[in-house]
DNA sequence: GGTGATCTATTGTCCGACAACGGGTCAACG
DNA sequence: CGTTGACCCGTTGTCGGACAATAGATCACC
């Protein structure tokens, strides 16, 4: 069978069609088969999110291990996001996403070295498309928020920091007024990479005049249902984007920096 | 006021300027001083890739902390798959991606009810910008692996399983080919969720000849170098998809099932 | 009703111990 | 010479028990 092992590079779904040959067997140490056990039980929907887990000694007696290897499965799927607790209180299922998938998509970036223009490339693909999709969504609610950024934005002038996050508030929030979770899932490394890095670009160059124009032109063809335009809109602002890279000097086809201010930022 | 814990539906990006109020001090227990402290280590390039790091009780010693509290950090990282190690032997520096980076992607897009439209959506984002990009770089290497890979798809008629893996592999090349890991992993929920669930239609209405058929198109389109038929013929390609699944009475708007076949492919 | 004292359950951290396993060396064996 | 086995050592996986710190509940007190 394929599915053999020790293979991280190669395609992992290439067919390597391996011939007789045996696998490794393994035999997986103990607080992987527990953590495998209880992430298991969550996805298979046995223990709904929000519900509390049996404490670690009753977890240990349980499975028949010592509460250190529970301990060391709980840190396991607590980094997953799956398990998670507030404080120093009991373990409880949650639903993950935002923070634990994306935080780790976007390690995963750093690591591979993903540039400026690799993340640009993506945000000419997802921006036009958020912005067609939230013509067919948008409603009250999302057109108070965006009206409310836009009136940020233009208050923000003055500071260059404030632009910044109106900046990221805005794309992030026609992304959410398209109800697509997973478009949502795919955007959050702009969010948290490319955004970002623009901020030298604000700084230099100033140039929040014309990204409330941008985001207007945006916001008034989503909400007349214009999804052409929006995107349309959407992408020649992206180019702008790139425009202002160049302009300010930054190496389009570095590798982008780690923003990396939040160190413990599981306060939840 | 911000920060309070049990919400994860708002924005992380909305600003909470918090009024003159005090937040809840936390002094995060050792475990997580650990594992940030290696992580951003790693992060800041001091412990290059592929490197082994100290034993557990050397960390231990040099953290001032019990080894048991330095294998809770390591876990943590463990499932980041920031750190990994073979078998039983020394802990070592791996860069993460595929596996670990889209597992907990596709695991947090299981537990948010992801529906198959949400995926199809942003296939209609990315698959055609995979085709556009791919016309720059595609090189002598991806020529042949694509060329290989139509050739498996017209051997496969006969047998739906490799016909699915044979579809998949071809937009795992064509993303490949663009040499953007971005974008690889923007894609990688895709492979994992949305083409295996595809299984079905493959199953009940044979589309092979059709889907061979766009691929070469597609393919044809790219070796040329021509971005924008390359792109079309992707659009077009996922429009049938969409048919496909509909046809096969699918529940397009339900959320899309989990394979989640491999249990614990922590080997390498 | 709010405050404080008390108690218990649970987590965070420590210590020490041992078996299992990987990897090396080295001699014996064919 | 290559393979096998015996042996040793470093490291990980797991164990058991211990204790301080904290969260939560209970109850008396003002």
């Amino acid at each position: 069978m394929p599915r053999n092992p020790l293979l991280e590079l190669p395609s992992p779904h290439m067919t390597s069609r391996a011939p007789a040959q045996f696998a490794t067997l393994k035999r997986p140490p103990a607080y992987l088969q527990v953590s495998e056990r209880i992430r298991a039980a969550i996805l298979g929907g046995q223990i709904p999110a929000g519900e509390l887990l049996p404490t670690e000694t009753e977890l240990a007696t349980q499975f028949g291990v010592t509460r250190s290897t529970v301990r060391e499965a709980i840190r396991l799927l607590e980094q997953g996001g799956l398990l998670g607790r507030a404080g120093r209180k009991r373990l409880a299922v949650r639903l993950p996403s935002l923070e634990s998938a994306s935080r780790s998509i976007s390690v995963a970036m750093q690591m591979h070295r993903v540039t400026f223009k690799d993340l640009w490339e993506i945000s000419m693909g997802l921006e036009p498309l958020a912005a067609r999709l939230a013509c067919a969504t948008l409603d009250a609610q999302y057109t108070a928020l965006l009206a409310a950024n836009l009136e940020r934005t233009r208050a923000a002038f003055d500071d260059d920091l404030e632009m910044l996050e109106a900046e990221i508030e805005f794309h992030d929030l026609v992304a959410r007024a398209t109800r697509n979770h997973a478009l949502l899932l795919a955007r959050e490394p702009l969010n948290l990479l490319f955004y970002p890095a623009y901020r030298p670009v604000i700084e230099r160059l100033k140039p929040g005049k014309r990204i409330l124009e941008s985001h207007q032109k945006i916001f008034e063809a989503i909400r007349r249902n214009d999804p052409d335009t929006a995107a349309e809109w959407a992408e020649k602002h992206m180019r702008d984007f790139r425009r202002g890279i160049l302009m300010a000097k930054l190496d389009f086809d570095g590798p982008v920096a780690a923003t990396y201010s939040e160190g413990t930022s599981r306060t939840a």
